[in-house]
DNA sequence: GTGAAAGCGCTAACAC
DNA sequence: GTGTTAGCGCTTTCAC
């Protein structure tokens, strides 16, 4: 048998009564307070730890004026980069007694917006954002931008927004990826690039360009596949480019999922990885060392990223005053494993064309 | 130049004088309620909008007395089986028009603890959770069970509480796997298994325990190594195995980051799988088809699990007098992939002794 | 159809 | 040190 919920939730009022004080002494007797002498509260917290007292999260912040919560909103939350920003930021509000809630857009624009929405209604101090692929309708974030609410874009920005941002330097670490490629004797470099209304695709794939071009590799458009950033978008291009008898030498993936639904097509296709055809990727996953081959990437320093966006918006929350957009951009390292290694490598070309 | 924020929050009174009707009106024809006419309706929508009216929902639920809100919480986020869980239960809530509140515990009791009081203290409806690997302190639970606010427990238990669960079919399913893994003609099996206080630990163990039982293999508490859930802890369990010279045939470990973490001490030591020493494992991950091997693993009903915990707690949100506790159990199934196929498929024993 | 009054549980400002 | 008085922004009776 079960108490029945509602009347089981302690207030104020009811401790008040029962040690015959105010309510406004045990709230500050609760919030340790200095009007408050050490036998009142010591009085007032043993009671209110027995009787299990929670106070009203709502009741506290609505008289407060103030949430100590921001809200968090990303694209997926299985996927390396994201869940270790994730538990990053976690970890930092909890440090800084923030809680943060999380919403989860799932790469769909509505629902991001939605998601905002709610959090706005929350009346979070704060929002840290990293933009879904399909976000092109930018009202919400105007809507933000006129608020004033403290927010920072994360990896995945909106341009021309007046919002601080931090992201990797998605475009000098493609094109070092690239260069490094050339440098192994490629030539044909096919890239399974995002889409270009998202800032990580369109830098990603502006670094490969000009990789392309310092080295006189002419750009050439049909090597070039605009999807997602999901396994399926990886699978779908790599298959294209099959179809089209059109496959490189090797592939750069705009991210560690695509190059995985790649990875999974050539293997269906009977195409061994980097023998028949080679591949690198921007951005990894702890899997990545489990794979055969382990893939050459373009590591990101996803904690880092995670700590310098939440400590952006936590002096934007306690000095809101400050003008001036920043825009930091953290610098990528690659990680050479067991791709990206050069023609001497491939046993035989795939296409005997 | 930024708008102070404080300033821009439009309330439900700055609606009703620009349209000189009362917040009363407002605050119905915002709701749809039928009292109101459709002309009203419409001229305050329109307002709304146009004003980026966003209702406060810490007032609203203050004052409605309810929250519209569940609190999740679970041990880690960078695991497929609780970022699937995660995603499925931010679906139906989004569909029930539910709002989830998401905490991570880390695998860490008191962080639980604190993140269930927050939970708490936002008054949720409802409380979904999956136990830490590190809870025994039971305090906190006893308390949610004395307040009777609807909780089921899903995936990792605590038993003997009178919280409904939900469950895959642990005990099952790990013995189905040892039963098979012997078929194949292993008897020397390991079991790189969880903590015993927790409740997946401990049946994946007596499924183990009952499978050797049944096929008259005696028990070998050497090669049963209690640990964690995580990649590390496989790492750890296997070395101590190999550093005592007590490697067995096989491996069964008790979650697919364990078998990982084995799997990399096993490449560090330098033998293989399956050849030198063969694995399987409870549960999968999105990256097991890549891993060379794919290990042969018990699958659990990932989806469905997280669909039924959620049901469930609906149920007892909508009708908290109903009693009688429900345990779910789930099957499992077994997913054969290029492991625990036997002996036939070893080409050298890896020990000479 | 609409609105006045009361109150959700708490905190802030100011007395005493 | 402690308490009184006013709200926070909204919803809920219950009149009109």
């Amino acid at each position: 048998m079960k108490t029945a919920h509602k009347s089981a939730q302690i207030t104020l009022a009811d401790l008040a009564q029962k040690l015959q004080v105010s309510k406004v002494t045990i709230s500050k007797a609760l919030r340790d307070h200095p009007d408050i002498s050490l036998g009142t509260k010591q009085r007032v917290r043993t009671l209110a730890a027995k009787l299990g007292y929670t106070p009203n999260y709502l009741a506290r912040n609505l008289s407060s004026q103030k949430s100590g919560t921001i809200g968090l909103v990303v694209p997926k939350i299985a996927h390396h980069f994201f869940a270790t920003a994730i538990e990053t930021i976690y970890d930092l509000a909890l440090e800084n007694n923030y809680e943060v809630i999380l919403m989860v857009s799932q790469e769909n624009a509505q629902r991001e917006a939605l998601h905002i929405q709610t959090l706005l209604s929350m009346r979070v101090d704060g929002l840290l954002i990293s933009v879904s692929e399909q976000t092109r309708d930018r009202t919400i974030f105007q809507h933000l931008e006129k608020l004033g609410l403290p927010t920072i874009l994360f990896d995945r920005i909106l341009e021309g927004l007046s919002f601080n941002t931090v992201t990797s330097d998605d475009e000098g670490g493609a094109f070092q990826m690239v260069e490094r490629v050339i440098g192994s004797g490629y030539k044909q470099i096919a890239h399974l690039a995002g889409y270009f209304h998202t800032s990580i695709g369109r830098l990603r794939k502006q670094g490969y360009e000009k990789a392309l071009k310092k080295h006189g590799i002419p750009y050439n458009p049909t090597q070039v596949l605009k999807a997602g950033f999901s396994e399926k978008d990886g699978y779908v291009s790599f298959m294209k480019l099959y179809q089209e008898d059109n496959l490189p030498e090797i592939i750069f993936a705009v991210t560690f999922p695509v190059a995985l639904g790649a990875l999974n097509a050539a293997r269906e296709i009977g195409l061994s990885i980097p023998e028949d055809i080679d591949m690198v990727c921007f951005g990894g996953s702890i899997y990545n060392s489990y794979l055969k081959p382990a893939l050459t990437y373009v590591a990101q320093p996803v904690e880092e990223l995670g700590r310098k966006a939440f400590s952006l918006l936590l002096s934007e929350i306690q000095h809101p005053e400050s003008s001036g957009t920043k825009h930091l951009v953290l610098p990528t390292r690659i990680v050479q494993c067991q791709t990206g290694l050069g023609r001497s490598n491939q046993k035989n070309k795939h296409k005997l064309t």
